[in-house]
DNA sequence: CTTGCGATGACTGCATGCAACGAGTGTGCG
DNA sequence: CGCACACTCGTTGCATGCAGTCATCGCAAG
């Protein structure tokens, strides 16, 4: 006899719940909005999925509370969008968000590059070079091997400006650009491009010209984004 | 007879009912964290202050489940900090924060009005210029009012680049920055220069200058924070 | 006097029940 | 045939119970 709980399981429960990492000590709720806000940026829930509460909590197997907690949270991150007493949209993405995404992007990248080369902390410049040097090796490896690359070698940069909010919403930035799907390293010529205004950023930053660093990220950041919507719009 | 759920009433109680507006259609929860934040931003709950679930839910008479799930929303703005198992406390405010919160907004700023200076949607101008003339006419009165001219003269800045992710941050570091305590405005003179460096920015806009007008923006911000960091030393 | 340990209590973390809201649907009337 | 209205059902919104966890305090041993 099989009990009536179980009589629906959804499409998707194999698959979350692999991403869903029980954690030790921190709380289930954490671990629930990671889970999910995973499922959203890898495209298992594309836009316009609904988000049902208690369907999710069944597929993970934890009760609504958590579940409602971090949808709420995703909202506030502007991954989805709340209607009372409906349900929990995943946001749609146009070509508009996209512009203003790279424009916060670039704003945001430029001062933290700025920040970094003013305060140089130790071992910065070396593990810089570290990832640089690995994005070079990897050039003709898997797209996606790539993007990790990138992602910290500007991990590394915003870390070193030691701004929390610059910290906080560099993060939120990076998991909307997540969001377009295909990383732009899938570009033939974008990751040499890439690579060489990533050595560009790091000398200024060895230099500790501000300036320049800023400058030059603030660029790299408008080039990425001109990659991506050739990329979007050739599709 | 007195039910045994009113036997203790916390000194706050009062101060803290009046800022909960109930809403007509809107949800508890929202009320609940505009309530919690107000408190926050203005003082009431002032670091390092312990928030309790079932206390703010007595004294705001509703469960603990929207003021839990308020607080975590305070949470992932950075005006509170969980502590597993413990609650939730008011973050402390230091130099370093005020002088990170600063500085991204002066990049936020600069690019909000850049861009506006590019979109100038009709009756931006007007607007501005309206909300100056209100700012000059005001140099007098209580320093509270100018402030709140300032933030609407800000917010139709930030409202006419049209980007949502701007806007969410730049609503937060407004909110970070409330936290500081008194307005800038306060200080002798700091009025009439903000309405020299508003009236710049404004005419930028006005002629779609949108390099000038980023310039200046940025520039004021700078000013602000050089204000604003006398200010708290002088204390 | 200091330190290690166990009991106690306060508080959060999560589960679950019930009420309320609103979209969709079917029905009856014009 | 079209339209308005009431009803139903799915879903969230909020309340509350209970278990788990961590800090604190007292006590006793070194």
């Amino acid at each position: 006899m099989t009990t009536i709980r179980d009589d629906k399981v959804h499409p998707y429960t194999e698959t979350l719940r692999r991403l869903l990492v029980k954690p030790e000590h921190g709380s289930m709720t954490d671990a629930v909005t990671d889970a999910l806000r995973e499922a959203i940026l890898s495209g298992l829930f594309a836009p316009p999925a609904w988000l049902r509460e208690d369907e999710l909590a069944q597929s993970l197997d934890v009760s609504r509370t958590p579940v409602r907690e971090a949808l709420r949270r995703l909202t506030d991150e502007g991954l989805t969008q709340r209607v009372a007493n409906r349900g929990t949209v995943v946001s749609p993405m146009t070509l508009d968000e996209i512009l203003a995404v790279y424009a916060v992007r670039e704003s945001l990248e430029g001062l933290a590059a700025r920040t970094a080369a003013g305060r140089r902390p130790a071992g910065l410049v070396d593990e810089l070079k570290r990832v640089h040097e690995a994005m070079v090796a990897a050039a003709d490896e898997d797209p996606s091997r790539i993007a990790t690359l990138n992602l910290e070698f500007h991990r590394l940069i915003r870390d070193a400006a030691g701004n929390p909010y610059l910290t906080r919403f560099l993060t939120q930035v990076e998991h909307a650009v997540r969001r377009f799907g295909q990383t732009t390293f899938a570009i033939p010529g974008r990751g040499a491009d890439a690579n060489d205004e990533h050595l560009g950023i790091l000398e200024a930053i060895a230099e500790g010209d501000q300036e320049l660093a800023g400058a030059r990220a603030t660029a790299h950041m408008r080039r990425a984004r001109e990659s991506r919507v050739r990329q979007l719009i050739s599709m």
